[in-house]
DNA sequence: TCGAATACCTCGTGTTATGATGTATTACAT
DNA sequence: ATGTAATACATCATAACACGAGGTATTCGA
Protein backbone atom coordinates (compact mmCIF):
# COMPACT_ATOMS: atom_id res chain seq x y z
CA UNK A 1 0.00 0.00 0.00
CA UNK A 2 1.19 3.14 -0.46
CA UNK A 3 3.25 4.96 2.26
CA UNK A 4 0.84 8.41 2.26
CA UNK A 5 -1.76 5.99 2.47
CA UNK A 6 -0.45 4.53 5.68
CA UNK A 7 -0.43 7.43 7.66
CA UNK A 8 -3.56 7.74 10.31
CA UNK A 9 -3.83 3.69 10.36
CA UNK A 10 -0.50 2.24 11.47
CA UNK A 11 -1.08 4.40 15.00
CA UNK A 12 -4.49 2.26 15.24
CA UNK A 13 -2.75 -0.40 13.95
CA UNK A 14 -0.62 -0.99 16.46
CA UNK A 15 -3.22 0.12 19.11
CA UNK A 16 -5.38 -2.66 18.19
CA UNK A 17 -2.39 -5.70 18.07
CA UNK A 18 -1.66 -4.69 21.12
CA UNK A 19 -5.55 -4.36 22.45
CA UNK A 20 -6.53 -7.96 24.02
CA UNK A 21 -3.00 -8.62 25.23
CA UNK A 22 0.17 -7.22 25.71
CA UNK A 23 2.61 -7.55 23.32
CA UNK A 24 5.76 -6.66 21.95
CA UNK A 25 7.41 -4.90 18.87
CA UNK A 26 8.84 -8.17 17.08
CA UNK A 27 5.77 -9.79 17.59
CA UNK A 28 3.37 -7.17 17.01
CA UNK A 29 5.13 -6.66 13.44
CA UNK A 30 4.37 -10.64 12.79
CA UNK A 31 0.65 -10.25 13.80
CA UNK A 32 0.37 -7.43 11.27
CA UNK A 33 2.19 -8.81 8.43
CA UNK A 34 -1.06 -10.61 7.13
CA UNK A 35 -2.89 -7.24 7.19
CA UNK A 36 0.03 -5.02 6.40
CA UNK A 37 3.79 -4.42 6.16
CA UNK A 38 5.46 -2.09 8.57
CA UNK A 39 8.78 -1.54 8.84
CA UNK A 40 10.98 -2.43 12.51
CA UNK A 41 12.13 1.51 12.18
CA UNK A 42 8.15 2.62 11.73
CA UNK A 43 6.91 0.28 14.19
CA UNK A 44 9.42 1.75 16.98
CA UNK A 45 8.88 5.31 16.19
CA UNK A 46 5.10 4.48 16.76
CA UNK A 47 5.88 2.51 19.85
CA UNK A 48 7.75 5.60 20.90
CA UNK A 49 5.01 8.37 19.84
CA UNK A 50 1.80 6.29 21.30
CA UNK A 51 3.87 5.95 24.70
CA UNK A 52 4.47 9.69 25.17
CA UNK A 53 0.55 10.27 24.33
CA UNK A 54 -0.01 7.87 26.88
CA UNK A 55 -1.80 5.27 24.82
CA UNK A 56 0.42 2.49 25.78
CA UNK A 57 2.17 1.60 29.06
CA UNK A 58 5.75 -0.03 28.71
CA UNK A 59 7.19 -3.19 31.19
CA UNK A 60 10.43 -4.80 30.34
CA UNK A 61 10.94 -8.08 31.31
CA UNK A 62 13.31 -11.06 30.37
CA UNK A 63 12.47 -14.34 27.80
CA UNK A 64 14.54 -16.56 27.12
CA UNK A 65 17.67 -14.97 28.47
CA UNK A 66 17.20 -11.85 26.63
CA UNK A 67 14.76 -8.57 26.86
CA UNK A 68 11.42 -7.70 25.88
CA UNK A 69 9.85 -4.78 26.20
CA UNK A 70 5.64 -5.73 26.48
CA UNK A 71 3.01 -2.93 25.87
CA UNK A 72 -0.15 -2.46 27.12
CA UNK A 73 -2.94 -0.39 25.85
CA UNK A 74 -4.54 2.27 28.03
CA UNK A 75 -7.71 3.70 28.22
CA UNK A 76 -6.88 6.56 26.10
CA UNK A 77 -5.78 4.06 23.63
CA UNK A 78 -8.68 2.20 23.53
CA UNK A 79 -10.21 5.99 22.95
CA UNK A 80 -8.08 6.24 20.23
CA UNK A 81 -9.59 3.11 18.48
CA UNK A 82 -12.86 4.42 18.97
CA UNK A 83 -13.03 7.62 17.53
CA UNK A 84 -10.69 5.50 14.56
CA UNK A 85 -14.01 4.22 14.17
CA UNK A 86 -15.60 7.76 13.84
CA UNK A 87 -12.97 8.56 11.02
CA UNK A 88 -13.96 5.64 9.51
CA UNK A 89 -17.30 6.89 8.68
CA UNK A 90 -16.02 9.72 7.13
CA UNK A 91 -13.61 7.73 4.85
CA UNK A 92 -16.23 5.63 3.95
CA UNK A 93 -18.35 9.17 2.94
CA UNK A 94 -14.97 9.86 1.10
CA UNK A 95 -14.97 6.69 -0.43
CA UNK A 96 -18.66 7.09 -2.05
CA UNK A 97 -17.55 10.62 -3.40
CA UNK A 98 -14.23 9.15 -5.20
CA UNK A 99 -16.45 6.15 -6.78
CA UNK A 100 -19.85 8.15 -7.94
CA UNK A 101 -21.17 10.16 -10.34
CA UNK A 102 -20.15 9.50 -14.54
CA UNK A 103 -18.02 7.03 -12.74
CA UNK A 104 -15.38 5.96 -15.48
CA UNK B 1 -10.72 14.30 10.15
CA UNK B 2 -7.19 13.38 11.27
CA UNK B 3 -4.32 15.33 9.10
CA UNK B 4 -2.52 12.22 8.44
CA UNK B 5 -5.74 10.21 8.26
CA UNK B 6 -6.21 12.21 4.66
CA UNK B 7 -2.75 11.97 3.28
CA UNK B 8 -2.99 9.34 0.25
CA UNK B 9 -6.71 10.04 -0.44
CA UNK B 10 -6.55 14.04 -0.86
CA UNK B 11 -5.06 13.29 -4.44
CA UNK B 12 -7.87 10.59 -5.53
CA UNK B 13 -10.14 13.31 -3.93
CA UNK B 14 -9.60 16.06 -6.21
CA UNK B 15 -9.07 13.28 -9.55
CA UNK B 16 -12.60 12.42 -8.34
CA UNK B 17 -13.63 16.19 -8.35
CA UNK B 18 -12.25 16.64 -11.95
CA UNK B 19 -13.79 13.47 -13.04
CA UNK B 20 -16.61 13.79 -14.81
CA UNK B 21 -15.91 17.23 -16.15
CA UNK B 22 -13.12 19.70 -15.98
CA UNK B 23 -12.93 21.99 -12.94
CA UNK B 24 -10.84 24.68 -11.64
CA UNK B 25 -9.25 25.08 -8.28
CA UNK B 26 -11.95 27.58 -6.27
CA UNK B 27 -15.04 25.40 -7.12
CA UNK B 28 -13.02 22.25 -6.56
CA UNK B 29 -12.34 22.75 -2.95
CA UNK B 30 -16.71 23.63 -2.93
CA UNK B 31 -17.23 20.71 -4.51
CA UNK B 32 -15.27 18.58 -1.71
CA UNK B 33 -16.54 20.53 1.60
CA UNK B 34 -19.22 18.37 2.05
CA UNK B 35 -17.10 15.72 2.39
CA UNK B 36 -13.61 17.12 3.20
CA UNK B 37 -12.20 20.25 4.20
CA UNK B 38 -8.91 20.97 2.23
CA UNK B 39 -7.06 24.50 2.59
CA UNK B 40 -6.06 26.39 -0.83
CA UNK B 41 -2.53 25.62 -0.25
CA UNK B 42 -3.47 22.27 0.05
CA UNK B 43 -4.98 22.12 -2.69
CA UNK B 44 -2.89 24.58 -5.23
CA UNK B 45 -0.08 22.05 -3.95
CA UNK B 46 -1.75 19.36 -4.82
CA UNK B 47 -2.96 19.70 -8.49
CA UNK B 48 0.47 21.10 -9.00
CA UNK B 49 1.92 17.41 -7.99
CA UNK B 50 -0.62 15.43 -10.04
CA UNK B 51 0.04 18.02 -13.39
CA UNK B 52 3.92 16.82 -12.74
CA UNK B 53 2.57 13.28 -12.52
CA UNK B 54 0.67 13.58 -15.93
CA UNK B 55 -2.50 12.46 -14.10
CA UNK B 56 -4.73 15.81 -15.50
CA UNK B 57 -3.86 18.56 -17.85
CA UNK B 58 -4.29 22.68 -17.33
CA UNK B 59 -5.80 25.15 -19.67
CA UNK B 60 -5.72 28.65 -18.73
CA UNK B 61 -9.04 30.54 -19.88
CA UNK B 62 -10.78 33.49 -19.12
CA UNK B 63 -14.30 34.09 -16.70
CA UNK B 64 -15.51 37.11 -16.17
CA UNK B 65 -12.45 39.34 -15.98
CA UNK B 66 -10.50 36.97 -14.13
CA UNK B 67 -7.87 33.93 -15.54
CA UNK B 68 -9.05 30.49 -14.36
CA UNK B 69 -7.14 27.53 -14.78
CA UNK B 70 -9.11 24.63 -15.82
CA UNK B 71 -8.16 21.06 -15.07
CA UNK B 72 -9.08 18.46 -17.26
CA UNK B 73 -8.18 14.41 -16.05
CA UNK B 74 -6.24 12.14 -17.91
CA UNK B 75 -6.17 8.76 -18.57
CA UNK B 76 -3.19 7.98 -15.90
CA UNK B 77 -5.48 9.88 -13.74
CA UNK B 78 -8.49 7.64 -14.17
CA UNK B 79 -5.98 4.95 -13.76
CA UNK B 80 -5.19 5.97 -10.23
CA UNK B 81 -8.66 5.97 -9.01
CA UNK B 82 -8.88 2.46 -10.39
CA UNK B 83 -5.86 1.77 -8.39
CA UNK B 84 -7.10 3.21 -5.23
CA UNK B 85 -10.34 1.15 -5.74
CA UNK B 86 -7.70 -1.50 -4.94
CA UNK B 87 -6.45 -0.17 -2.28
CA UNK B 88 -9.81 0.30 -0.29
CA UNK B 89 -9.73 -3.55 -0.15
CA UNK B 90 -6.71 -3.36 1.83
CA UNK B 91 -7.79 -0.64 4.14
CA UNK B 92 -11.66 -2.64 4.32
CA UNK B 93 -9.05 -5.94 5.49
CA UNK B 94 -7.15 -3.23 8.40
CA UNK B 95 -10.21 -2.10 8.94
CA UNK B 96 -11.20 -5.44 9.99
CA UNK B 97 -8.15 -5.76 12.03
CA UNK B 98 -8.22 -2.75 14.11
CA UNK B 99 -12.13 -3.85 14.90
CA UNK B 100 -12.08 -7.61 15.80
CA UNK B 101 -10.98 -10.32 18.15
CA UNK B 102 -11.43 -9.28 22.30
CA UNK B 103 -12.92 -6.08 20.93
CA UNK B 104 -13.25 -3.26 23.43
C1' DT C 1 30.57 -22.67 13.42
C1' DC C 2 27.89 -19.93 11.11
C1' DG C 3 23.88 -17.95 9.42
C1' DA C 4 19.15 -17.08 10.51
C1' DA C 5 15.95 -15.64 13.71
C1' DT C 6 14.89 -12.89 17.67
C1' DA C 7 14.85 -8.25 19.70
C1' DC C 8 15.87 -3.77 20.28
C1' DC C 9 17.25 1.15 18.57
C1' DT C 10 18.91 5.70 15.90
C1' DC C 11 19.54 8.82 12.16
C1' DG C 12 18.97 11.02 7.71
C1' DT C 13 15.90 11.65 3.94
C1' DG C 14 11.95 12.46 1.18
C1' DT C 15 7.03 13.34 1.01
C1' DT C 16 3.48 16.23 2.11
C1' DA C 17 -0.66 18.97 4.54
C1' DT C 18 -1.19 23.41 6.27
C1' DG C 19 -1.16 28.19 8.14
C1' DA C 20 0.44 32.54 7.00
C1' DT C 21 0.92 35.55 3.61
C1' DG C 22 0.56 37.85 -0.86
C1' DT C 23 -1.68 39.56 -5.30
C1' DA C 24 -5.80 40.94 -8.05
C1' DT C 25 -10.35 41.44 -9.60
C1' DT C 26 -15.48 41.35 -9.15
C1' DA C 27 -19.89 41.76 -6.73
C1' DC C 28 -22.67 43.68 -3.48
C1' DA C 29 -24.32 46.15 0.35
C1' DT C 30 -24.25 50.64 2.92
C1' DA D 1 -18.23 56.19 -2.99
C1' DT D 2 -16.57 53.03 0.05
C1' DG D 3 -15.68 49.00 2.17
C1' DT D 4 -16.12 44.09 2.68
C1' DA D 5 -16.79 39.67 1.10
C1' DA D 6 -16.18 36.46 -2.50
C1' DT D 7 -13.57 34.83 -6.31
C1' DA D 8 -9.07 32.98 -7.88
C1' DC D 9 -4.55 32.14 -7.98
C1' DA D 10 0.24 31.27 -5.71
C1' DT D 11 4.59 30.67 -2.48
C1' DC D 12 7.13 29.64 1.67
C1' DA D 13 8.39 27.81 6.12
C1' DT D 14 7.18 24.31 9.20
C1' DA D 15 6.11 20.07 11.34
C1' DA D 16 4.70 15.27 11.06
C1' DC D 17 6.05 10.95 9.80
C1' DA D 18 7.23 6.27 7.16
C1' DC D 19 11.21 4.07 5.83
C1' DG D 20 15.81 2.37 4.42
C1' DA D 21 20.27 1.90 6.12
C1' DG D 22 22.81 0.92 9.69
C1' DG D 23 23.90 -0.63 14.51
C1' DT D 24 24.00 -3.90 18.83
C1' DA D 25 23.35 -8.26 21.00
C1' DT D 26 21.64 -12.94 22.02
C1' DT D 27 19.72 -17.62 20.90
C1' DC D 28 19.06 -21.61 18.13
C1' DG D 29 19.18 -24.89 14.54
C1' DA D 30 21.71 -26.85 10.41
Amino acid sequence: MDNQMKRGILDVCVLAAIKSEESYGYKIIKDMKPYLDMSESTLYTILKRLETADMLTVRTAEHGGRLRKYYRITDIGLKRIVDFKEEWRELLSIYAFVTKEGDA
